[in-house]
DNA sequence: GTCTATAGCCCGATAGAC
DNA sequence: GTCTATCGGGCTATAGAC
């Protein structure tokens, strides 16, 4: 009547697979992107058999909707100063490193719709906000050029791995875009190409 | 003996059939990106058959990097603000109207490998030569992050159309960056995150 | 030369054995 | 519950009919 009690149980064990398959799912999504990465090649990373990945996580597009995710940013508040500090701030955090499952959402942006629809709502979150708090008419303007510099800036590093970005520790980075992020908070456009203000 | 003369020759056909073969490779690799562009989608498109295509290019990849090609910037050379004003000029030109040719590479970068060592050379250059017209000795990574806001840039307005971004005058996109050019070029970060300026 | 038919491969997904 | 075998379908690339 007692059923014998294995030290690893059989829910252990199944979270144990789970976990090993979701971390192989991130790893291979973020280094190949969505097409590129087949179930087969998640399983046998995971040490297990694609029928499980399937029947744990359904199909490739949930699995992949479950791992692959940007976290959004915290909310820019305050003055155009500090809005410039937090996005700079914010930045330094993302060279710092960016977790397997951003670098999977950012890697797929191009080619997965669902993966640009992802992260196009992720920069237009941040810049709507960020642009309430600059002054301004084309505030909006100006804060998805902050996004775009902010994507750039992460794509070299981590994607492309582009000299000198690729190694440079995050701070030296933020330094350098600093005098940009706040002159695009104040919105200080120079109008002249030979003056130098 | 003598062969009868079509009003288009069978040359001329096929010189016109090339074409729109090339033509529609571009725009579905720039739309799609390398893998889900099928060599069918393209002989369709181009209302030809994929055996056509085939023959004529031999090859996915072949017809791939045939089609898709980043043109090469004008060297960077002059002053410092030279330098600068020189390449916001050309990030005006790719604000205006990217070829399609460069967005089938764009769109690829991120998980096509051929695609990626292309971006990837074409920013290392222009950054190297960019790099040699800076004064500091950081001009690596300056000149390395003017490239990664460009393409940040690019990509936010041609292939992910960020509001604002997607349809803003080129000049006022160049007018706002300007400061952040010549702050870059010049490398006088700022290192105070409280004290502004 | 042009196009049709299909080979050969790998995929995601499923059915059923254990 | 776990895994193996396989299905159906899409692809690139090729071979052969016209």
């Amino acid at each position: 009547m007692a059923t014998s009690q294995p030290r690893t149980s059989r829910a252990e064990q199944r979270q144990k697979t789970e976990n090993r398959i979701l971390t192989a799912a991130r790893r291979l999504f973020a280094d190949s992107g969505y097409d590129r990465t087949t179930i087969r090649a998640i399983a046998a990373e995971a040490k297990t058999d694609p029928g499980l990945v399937m029947r744990y996580f359904g199909s490739k597009k949930e699995l992949f909707a479950l791992v692959a995710e940007i976290a959004p940013d915290e909310p820019v508040t305050g003055t155009p100063e500090q809005a410039a500090e937090h996005l700079l701030t914010s930045l330094g955090d993302k060279l710092e490193a960016e977790p397997s499952a951003t670098l999977a959402m950012l890697r797929s942006m191009l080619t997965h719709p669902e993966a640009a629809k992802e992260v196009r709502a992720a920069v237009t979150n941040q810049q709507r906000d960020a642009a309430a708090a600059f002054p301004g008419d084309d505030a909006v303007l100006r804060a998805g050029l902050i996004g775009a510099l902010t994507l750039g800036t992460v794509l070299g590093r981590h994607l492309l791995r582009l000299d000198g970005l690729r190694d440079a520790p995050p701070e030296a980075i933020t330094a350098l875009l600093r005098p940009c992020f706040h002159a695009l908070v104040d919105g200080e456009a120079e109008h002249a190409a030979d003056g130098q203000r």
